[in-house]
DNA sequence: TGTACATCAGTGAACGCGCGTTCACTGATGTAC
DNA sequence: TGTACATCAGTGAACGCGCGTTCACTGATGTAC
């Protein structure tokens, strides 16, 4: 038997309220307070409804992870149509998205900021292996720009990357706290650390 | 009407064991989980009592923070005996302390790290605030170390000591997660990290 | 075309349970005189 | 010294409430033939 893609989008529907629901009172009361009949409440649907879409809890915040965070924290890493312009210049625009998705979906960062060291060890994995990937491009931009051997500086590279990646979680993390009229300022700090970093790498002579 | 020093020591040893049965369950379940029952019930004593101690779950966290998460990483923080011996030697010395507290008390430190970014705004704050002093440690060290005018270079060196506190907590929760065997590897990475840092600010011309 | 059947998201009633909070009480200890 | 009173940490009973989960059901839609 075939289904109605009508129902099924009708389906999706619903199952993307329960997510963005829950997204909206983790950020007041946080995710592990939550549970299935406060979401299904703030979703009109009935709590027995609830497991037509998710099992549990726990289940619904992977899907979080799984599908809004993933594309979330990989819309950072998107190509860019203008050309480098900079040995900083790939962070500079992952950077940018990231501090800009502070006002974009601020409860879906919250989310992920809070569960990347929060109590539920599948929720930490998830989200770790999703920032991975922003990772990842900020050391491919570090590799391309720098012009350095990739085999011969991995260890510093990498440092680097997370190094990179670290500051910016946590530039992104003031900005959700100190509010919108910060983010330039952050952003600047953000920039002017990425440059010394580098700069070190190559007096460090690491990276040349 | 005067009290009792025995009697204030005994409720003392209560509240003691309430702020402990908290971190450990919260570092399963996480803080904003926790119920005053649930509490009360792993510190022995009836859910009634619990109001001798806390109005609720709130001002325990805020007691957590305060007493326990303040001495923490106020311990960090303190003068070591030997001489310093090179520019990143303060932070050397912190560094090693921070890490060594993950084994010494995982649950104290899961609760700081999570808290730090978690729902409570309150919270956040409090923690904030006590991990201000190791920013000041940090940034102190820098400045003795480093024999810049503290004046002139005051923005880089702020930069500095956010970077660097934030790189320490990151190393921290990494090493929560994977295990002891890997704080060496992270401690080696972490200094990596902030030499390379602590160069290229001098690159830069920031600090000389 | 019509009819019988399958699928499946959503539902309301009901369950047992643990929650936070109140209340009046106990019993040990300290104070007044 | 003895007696009356105050303080205060801890308690058990009781309350109303929201929780997660089960169950049998509805009703719309798709399939078989």
């Amino acid at each position: 038997l075939r289904v109605n893609p009508e129902k099924k989008e009708e389906k999706e529907r619903v199952t993307q309220a329960l997510l963005r629901v829950t997204l909206r009172l983790a950020a007041t009361h946080g995710f592990v307070s939550l549970g299935l009949r406060e979401v299904s409440r703030a979703a009109d649907i009935a709590p027995t409804s609830f497991y037509r879409h998710f099992a549990d809890m726990e289940e619904l915040g992977l899907a979080l992870i799984e599908e809004l965070g993933g594309r979330f924290v990989g819309s950072w890493t998107e190509p860019d149509g203008a050309a480098p312009a900079g040995p900083e210049r790939t962070f500079a625009v992952i950077a940018a998205r990231a501090l800009a998705a502070v006002s974009e979906d601020p409860e879906l960062l919250r989310f992920i900021l809070a569960e990347r060291v929060g109590a539920i060890p599948s929720f930490r994995a998830a989200i770790y292996e999703k920032l991975s990937v922003v990772r990842g491009a900020i050391r491919e931009g570090f590799v391309g720009e720098l012009a350095v051997d990739p085999v011969k500086a991995r260890a510093p590279l990498s440092d680097a990357a997370d190094a990179a990646t670290t500051l910016l979680l946590e530039a992104c993390g003031q900005a959700l706290d100190r509010g919108g009229e910060h983010v330039p300022a952050l952003r600047e700090q953000l920039l002017r650390q990425i440059r010394v970093l580098l700069a070190g790498a190559a007096a460090v002579g690491a990276l040349s």
